[in-house]
DNA sequence: TGTATTTATCAAACCGATTTGTACACCTGT
DNA sequence: ACAGGTGTACAAATCGGTTTGATAAATACA
């Protein structure tokens, strides 16, 4: 009842565990007659490779870690594709995907896992621009992908969207359309690139187009979608069009527009990020930045495995083109009463 | 630079492996004296054991799989919640939550990594009626705890929602408002325990009350949701409320509502389930049913610990009490313009 | 004081594979 | 006929721990 070993295949088939080991690798000749016999002792004996021995043996453990810091807040769809995207991949290559979520985005959560030499390759999620988790896994001398960047890249191995450029699309879009008065309800958060990123980047763009800069900070939710888009319009009431950083928040602002009597997008563009919830909901299709998270981590697992597979460290650097489609949320503006 | 190993320890301490190994087990007695120079050791050696040869060695591996099979619908807030609640738990009690995510419920995309050998429990959702993935995890003798349950539990551990007893709150709920026509978007798999059970409460309810039973099956999409509510409320104008299964399908009936003419919750009221997506977009608080994933999963895995932990595989089997969140969205039905 | 029992440690087997050095048989070419 | 390859399989070491039987020292009891 017992689970049969690579032993009992070698008795089985009369030969030793070593012969039988070489023709299952093939990493030395076996006679062909031989290996007809191991073939079928395997078969009979319904024998499969002890994954923890082989573990031990090869110090290589097929297990991949996927570091995803999950807060109170964040269950939402978005993070679900990240970490879908990645598990296919991952099991399809026969690693296991473990999930680790600390709670919080500091080293210290991470130094167990790392130290206890159980994982052949790491998958970072939520990359601060200085991530102290990425001194940890560079001393861990173990291999890892981003998913994110961090201020400065130098031998790093990352996949980011390229945030400057779907930021410069969006408004880009908007000034083709006709718009001179945006306004941007940005993340707040300074430890994180990409919402830095994309901040800078709304700021250069409007000077690129020589635009009034109008950004608002906003939380991942609608009412304070709603609230700071409500105060936005109060105080710039010449917005023709708003960039929201966060799906739910733009659902929020969505309804601030419309409260204040104005429609969408005859007298106000809107354009998100992600399409994941808002896209579901919404009775217009959003004009949307796709952020195609699910690609992203499938991506990264991709790359963590071309380096495993490799065994080298040349850092790979993939910056993911935005794609931005235009719905039915944006238009040339409407002169409206002022 | 290479990571020590117990013998390094041992030989600093001028021990041999076996007493470290007692030391840190506890498993035999070991000196004060003695204990205090291995503690010295293993403190200036950093040493930390490698889990990979204690699985061997012990043969478990503490690992967890969590079989979660994903369509390329299933990537919302929902899913996310269960994986989030059984991670956060399995990761604190320092076992590797491994996460396979087969293309399908079908039995043989299991198979595989069952017999590696690799997990020492499971956690499988997307429990069906019969189910063929139970069949395969208790052949291999390894303790899991479903999410969800079967047609015949005898012997088996789960947790799931009391979906009767969810129903009933509903009807009861709506029945009380003097509600006496209702109607029910249920979801249509007959594979699925959750789906199947609800059907079958909500008929008994309405027997239960002497009510009209009216129900249509719906897509877990918006546009399914407003295409059967709409027709609902033509073949059926006396309806005063609605039951939904789907969240995002509620979202839809919603707006199907709103297209009659018909306000909500004064001509309808409405009645979803999970408290994910819509209940964060929707002006009115819903009336909805809290599953609770994130606990579901949680104790989940708590009951999984518990029979590692045991070594005994007593069949546990609980269900949880639904909560029914009285939102705005229910009201007692007013007369209305037949 | 001698025997029985407990306490603390050692030594070796074991978990289930991989990897490497070596021996043997067979074939080849001169 | 003999040196030199080549093909094939064996034996043993190794990965880093745990576990168990044996042994020596320390204590208990009569």
């Amino acid at each position: 009842m017992k689970r049969p070993t690579i032993s009992d295949v070698a008795a089985y088939a009369g030969v030793t565990k070593s012969t039988v080991s070489h023709a299952l690798s093939g990493k030395r000749p076996v006679a062909a007659k031989t290996r007809a016999r191991i073939d079928q002792a395997i078969r009979s004996l319904g024998y499969q490779p002890h994954p923890v021995a082989q573990r031990l043996a090869t110090g290589r453990s097929r297990t991949i870690g996927f570091v995803y810091p999950l807060y109170a807040s964040e269950f939402s769809a978005l993070e679900m594709k990240f970490i879908a995207g990645a598990a296919a991949v991952i099991n399809q290559a026969n690693y296991v995907f473990a999930l680790l979520t600390p709670p919080d985005r500091r080293a210290d959560s991470l130094t167990r896992f790392l130290q206890s030499g159980l994982l052949d390759g790491v998958i970072l999620m939520q990359v601060q621009l200085h991530d102290p988790r990425v001194a940890i896994l560079r001393r861990a001398e173990i291999p890892f992908v981003l998913i994110g960047r961090c201020f400065d890249n130098a031998g790093l191995t990352f996949i980011d969207l390229d945030i400057d450029l779907a930021i410069s699309q969006c408004v880009e879009h908007l000034v083709a359309l006709g718009h001179r008065h945006l306004a941007y309800l940005r993340l707040d958060d300074p430890d994180l690139g990409f919402a830095v990123r994309a901040n800078q980047a709304y700021v250069a763009a409007c000077r690129r187009y020589d635009l009034p800069i109008v950004a608002s900070a906003c939380a991942l939710i609608p009412e304070s979608g709603a609230q700071v888009a409500a105060t936005l319009l109060d105080a710039h009431p010449e917005t023709t069009a708003l960039i929201v950083w966060n799906d739910l928040a733009a659902w929020g602002a969505m309804q601030a527009i419309q409260g204040h009597g104005l429609r969408i997008p005859a007298d106000v563009s809107l354009i998100c990020f992600d399409l994941s919830t808002v896209a579901n909901i919404v009775p217009l299709r959003p004009t949307a930045v796709d952020i195609r998270p699910r690609e992203m981590a499938a991506e990264a697992a991709r790359m963590l495995l071309a380096q495993l597979a490799a065994d080298a460290t040349t850092p790979v650097q993939v910056l993911m083109e935005p794609r931005l489609i235009v719905g039915e949320t944006t238009a040339p503006p409407a002169r409206r009463r002022a």
